[in-house]
DNA sequence: CTGTTAGCGCTTTCAA
DNA sequence: TTGAAAGCGCTAACAG
């Protein structure tokens, strides 16, 4: 992200001052005017806004910031703007910031922490009024967004969160939600639950498996198998852990897969070895995806509550923005999975 | 999208002046230093830069950009975000212009025309470098457009166009494809082909329809069925449009969907009416969906190149933002499907 | 090599 | 009700 090729604006906007040289009247009077100052007349007012209309004026926001010192537009930073839960997120915060009159700058880390720092030093060169992130794979730590704090630029970290920093945090209740699911699962029956997750440096993998862990414990089961996914979940990943799981000496009766992609490749592989699913092998994903129903079988699912997650990411964030203080108000904010059941859990 | 709530930044930010009181030079010999002019000493740019550093000072990019008349940022206008085509284009988008020193705004119309207006609206106020466009189902001229050009903003479409609209455009050769894809169908043997698409106004669908129309009558075939979706897909859509062709008087032996949603649907629905796929029913879908190969059967599609949009309209937009002219070079890009085979078609 | 000055587009005192 | 002047952070032209 080099900073060489900036681009000059390409042609000459009409200004205030070209309304005001225009109709023989300072520029203040146009500004205000144009802002609808009670104190210009109604005669003046009229003449400014049908001159600046007719000559397509339009107020430079870029000026506008900069002399009143505002913000008017958002970052988000997630690690893969494709996956889907990121960008039904993204559209999630778009729409909520546009109503409020913010624009959203859209980065993403590639699961790469290298690109994670740079993408927050443009963001504060950027002056914006506020940062939502969900952090990469390979984040360990929160010193790269100290930057932002430093300029009082407010951070609030959405489901993947910096645990060492103290910022405003929405999460999921990963530990309970999986918690519950595995004993719903060994409530229908299930005893040799394997699970499916990611790196346990990550909140949200850890949190996880020690939900699935104490599930197990609390159902008095002894079968626990894991496998841990190191990179970004791809589809063979999935076919690959099922293919391991199916050749130890105990196969699992479920899977419990912490991503839609790993189910996916789950579901392939099963194809290939022929097992008959639900029948022989449950699954319970945690996913919002849309398209969780379009698999054979039909996946039960824990669900983000992504709506909920993104009205109270944006909510922290606008107080944060609103606030003088430069100690912000910290509040971390906890959202339950929904569980939704479907064929692939009989 | 109203404007009244714009904050203000929180912080005093550290300015080349502060660097300039505290080291008792001007502020402009800072500011050359920072830069690496080189006519400044060695020592007073070390100087400068260790105490920047010291202090933590970050150029202001609004500042820079209001005083270069500068711009390092771009809009993305899309039907909807979290579309998986939407949101791998933007991924891609995003990643060229972060090369390019560039910052990306999304926005996204929800296939509202009211929206896309309003969208434009801020942009123009925004002073973006640019725009990379992709129009709503309800657009049916360009009119809302102008006020870009007006400020000299360059427009670029890609995908959904506004035809009336004289700009750069990044098309997929849906005639083309198409027919070509009808061709494909009839070499297999499929002799009732019905074609599900969306609202012809819109120029992908059209040129689908016609490509398609086309294929039949090269094929000498007689039967043409086809279902108009007028609104967004949903998977209901294609449900209903499959029930609706299997209770015709004659059946369709292929589908050719224009969607992987509504394919969705129509498997869902072969699902209830007990159709055996492939067997009694090939499928072909346009998309470059990444499930579509873990539908059952997984689709043989027409893959949209998004790459090679995406690096179109990316190169086509910077070359009209480094234009000096205010009459840009218009360029009309077109790039052709791939056949992906699965097992939809046998 | 460095300082001075002016100004980008806009708003906000202060004055009239 | 309007005008004049100053200044946000930065750079560039000119001078020294």
């Amino acid at each position: 992200m080099h900073t060489c090729a900036i681009y000059k604006s390409m042609q000459a906007k009409p200004t205030i001052k070209d309304i005001a040289k225009a109709l023989n009247i300072h520029h203040a009077t146009v500004s205000r005017a144009l802002r609808g100052d009670s104190r210009i007349s109604e005669e003046t007012r009229k003449k400014v806004m049908d001159y600046a209309a007719s000559i397509g004026y339009v107020v430079d926001q870029n000026a506008l910031n900069f002399r009143n010192k505002t913000i008017n537009n958002i970052a988000l930073i997630v690690p893969n703007i494709s996956h889907n839960i990121f960008s039904s997120f993204i559209s999630l915060i778009t729409d909520l910031a546009n109503k409020e009159g913010l624009t959203v700058s859209v980065f993403q880390s590639k699961e790469q922490f290298d690109i994670e720092a740079k993408v927050i030093k443009t963001i504060v060169r950027q002056r914006v009024g506020g940062v939502i992130a969900s952090i990469s794979n390979e984040t360990r730590n929160g010193k790269h967004f100290e930057g932002l704090r430093k300029f009082g630029i407010p951070l609030v970290f959405f489901d993947r969160v910096c645990e060492d920093l103290n910022t405003s945090k929405v999460l999921v209740d990963n530990f309970e939600g999986t918690m519950q699911a595995i004993s719903y699962l060994t409530g229908k029956g299930y005893r040799r639950i394997a699970h499916l997750t990611g790196q346990q440096a990550i909140n949200v993998f850890r949190e996880r498996h020690q939900g699935y862990l104490k599930g197990i414990e609390l159902a008095g089961l002894t079968y626990k198998e894991s496998i841990i996914i190191e990179k970004d979940f791809e589809i063979a990943d999935g076919e690959k852990a099922m293919l391991t799981l199916w050749n130890k000496e105990e196969k699992p009766d479920a899977i419990f897969s912490d991503s839609f992609v790993l189910s996916a490749g789950v579901i392939k592989q099963c194809r290939q070895l022929k097992i008959q699913l639900p029948n022989e092998l449950a699954m319970l994903t945690i996913t919002n995806d849309p398209y969780s129903s379009l698999l054979v079988p039909s996946q039960t699912v824990l669900e983000q509550p992504l709506e909920e997650l993104a009205t109270s990411a944006f909510e922290l964030l606008l107080k944060a923005m609103n606030e003088d203080s430069h100690q912000p108000e910290i509040e971390i904010r906890h959202h339950a999975f929904r569980l939704i059941e479907r064929d692939s859990v009989q």
